[in-house]
DNA sequence: AAGTGGTCTAGACCACAGG
DNA sequence: CTGTGGTCTAGACCACTTC
């Protein structure tokens, strides 16, 4: 037997697709929808909180409940037991300082960092090595200039170097993206991972912004082919 | 000022991680949890909700409520309003066939989709191209003998293969994965996208699995460096 | 038979956005 | 001031698992 809040919640949804509701409408306040179903508020709550799930409905205090999508978002999950997961290294790797410094943005880089032109950055070169195996990468880090002290931290605990930010700067990488794509290993930084310059390389560039969206760490990595493989795992949920 | 069942959700948090209740034990039953902390079930029930949301617990019904982590699950979420925007192909691109026949996995190809060696799979070979643009990449698709019709409907409304499956054979991608890696572009199919051979690419292979857990498709694309880059965006939330 | 989480009722008070 | 969703109480019944 299905729940008497599902059963609302799917007649309200096909209202909503059917355009009874348009997007931005206000649906009738809970306490008028539960004696229009002859329910109590309760029921109406547990069904507005699984079009609020869906991305339908936006519900706020005082002000009421808004339709805010005519179709539920398809909502693709991806769930990890720690962040580390999502860089995919093996926890034997090491990231090694080879040089930094201090460099101004020029317009090349202020696209790569999706940063302004002339803001300073502190530019950490590292290689990412494993015990026993060819280094698996090449790494260009960088991080505001006030952070610059990050480069004393790096390889420490073998934390990665976005959690030495945390850690050392009290910041929280809330929104992380990362770009992927394919070019070629320049001369000096191939000779450095012991590869043939020309070879074909995986690029990653991964961005780390605070919860108000200041970008504080921007890391360049650059792995030959063969080296390493980035691997995404989604699920998706039916809507009913 | 804090509602009761996040604060009462904080401190059972905080006692499973202390190992009061280790992974495995059963928490007492909401009625006497209600009870214990002198406050109704609903109370409780809230503060069980967002335990279970960071997968510290799991509850079922006429048995209990499981301590099932010690630590919080440290959530990503991709948030995608189509799964179109998995395949972040603009949408006036659109797959041409080359060419289909059927072929027995041998043990590379069972590697690459990852499947049972002796098993037939129909292989259909197209390029994705973009009007008044170089073809943006080389794609392989393989879908069980069995579904061996898909290649009439390549390229039909400009739908992406897997919803042609959906909509044809009444399947589900319930799981994707998708696994990035960089490589060079063997001479036949360079030629077919204008470029060198030996052209770095951006390998990308993605696997669809039902909800059962079988798969139905797995599609290998290569993109040559500059064409084509792969973004994800994730958020992050703080626990407390 | 006893005990469990899921569902549901019929109320209540609150703080504050909006007219 | 009114109306709103968020929080909360104190009950209830159910279907099924476990004993």
């Amino acid at each position: 037997m299905k729940p008497q809040y599902r059963e609302i919640a799917e007649q309200i949804q096909a209202e909503i697709l059917a355009g009874t509701w348009p997007v931005g409408a206000r649906l009738a306040p809970e306490k008028l929808l539960a004696e229009t179903w002859h329910v109590s508020r309760f029921t109406i709550r547990e069904a507005m909180s699984l079009l609020e799930e869906r991305g339908l409905i936006s519900r706020k205090r005082r002000v009421g409940t808004i339709v805010t999508s005519r179709e539920p978002a398809d909502v693709m999950v991806q769930q990890l037991n720690s962040m580390h997961e999502l860089l995919q290294y093996p926890a034997e790797t090491r990231l090694e300082m080879v040089k930094a410094d201090v460099q101004e943005a020029d317009v090349a880089l202020a696209r790569l960092l999706g940063c302004e032109v002339g803001t300073r950055w502190a530019k950490i070169l590292c290689i990412r090595v494993s015990p026993g195996h060819p280094p698996i990468c090449w790494t260009e880090l960088y991080v505001p200039e006030d952070y610059a002290g990050l480069s004393d931290q790096i390889g420490k605990n073998g934390m990665p170097a976005y959690r030495l930010m945390e850690e050392t700067f009290g910041l929280f990488a809330a929104d992380i993206t990362a770009d992927l794509f394919a070019s070629t290993l320049a001369s000096p930084k191939a000779q450095r991972l012991g590869v043939e310059p020309g070879t074909a390389t995986l690029v990653i560039v991964r961005r780390y912004r605070d919860p108000d969206g200041r970008l504080f760490e921007v890391s360049v990595s650059e792995h030959p082919a063969t080296r390493f493989s980035y691997t995404i795992a989604l699920k998706r949920q039916r809507q009913d």
